[in-house]
DNA sequence: CCTTGACCTTCCTATGATTGGAAGGATTAC
DNA sequence: GTAATCCTTCCAATCATAGGAAGGTCAAGG
């Protein structure tokens, strides 16, 4: 199987999985005399392992942790829970944060008025010298929100 | 006021103040003899209005928006209005997401023993080729979480 | 007056996961 | 045989921020 092939049996982009190999979380591939890279289905299971595990939030580095533990016969399944408790708990967090930011925004826009007038709480509340009403602190890594 | 100064005034570090500069968020100070950048108090307002902006995790791109509103006296309250709806509606979509990955996760959790046995309902969901129960799709841009 | 330390300057690098493109070779289908 | 579609590597961009290096400047104290 091609790389083309593997990445859509997969979910996983060709880009992502020359990526996940260059940083060392797949194996490199054997391949083709021409230098094309070939997947089993095996590579292809693993992948979308992968795949799931990135729809949940888990950053690569946890994810080379639980596919380990997922090849080991042996791991407990503490040392499973206990890297998806803390992803919840970071989760958990995050999503505190952005609440914050949402009630205050709501909050905010629900007194302007929102016509042609320039009189705007929005604006005030921003340019005020007063501590933000609720504790609303978007942490540096995460403010910005990525591209959404 | 230098940089320094300015930096903690206004709560934007002087490694950001200047980043705000050469992109355009504000504008270039007036300088010293030697080269020193050199800030008024109104500056610095300007500088704690962005910091407070960031807060609430709107974009650079947004705050631009927001900043030059504030500026116009003649500006329409719903302009500001609606760049504040719209950065609601995104932490709310956000927010829907992270709570679909942390329910999936938890629920994933509580089948789990967590002890030094093999067995795994985590990884065995992970594993699995069947859809994930829970509608829990990181958007690209936003599944690590940033370094959190 | 001179040194020391704390500041400032610019420039380059890294983060994390992902996408985009360019330039060039391989394969496949017609 | 050729066109289209794949593959390869390498480089750059995203977004907001932090870190550091190399070098200039300033204030205080001896």
């Amino acid at each position: 199987m091609n790389i083309g092939q593997a990445a859509s049996a997969s979910g996983v982009s060709a880009k992502m999985i020359r990526y996940y190999e260059s940083i060392g979380l797949i194996p490199k591939t054997i391949r083709t005399e021409s230098g094309y890279r070939v997947y089993s289905d095996h590579d292809v299971h693993t992948l979308r392992f992968i795949r799931r595990a990135r729809d949940l939030g888990f950053s690569v580095e946890q994810i080379a942790d639980l596919v380990s533990l997922w090849r080991d016969r042996e791991r407990a399944s503490k040392d499973v829970k206990t890297i998806a408790l803390d992803h919840v708990a970071v989760l958990e967090r995050k999503i505190r944060e952005l609440q914050d930011m949402a009630s205050t925004l709501k909050h905010l826009a629900e007194n302007c008025c929102g016509d042609s007038r320039p009189h705007c709480p929005i604006l005030e509340e921003l340019a005020s010298e007063e501590p933000l009403p609720v504790h609303a602190k978007a942490d540096a890594k995460f403010g910005a929100l990525g591209k959404a």
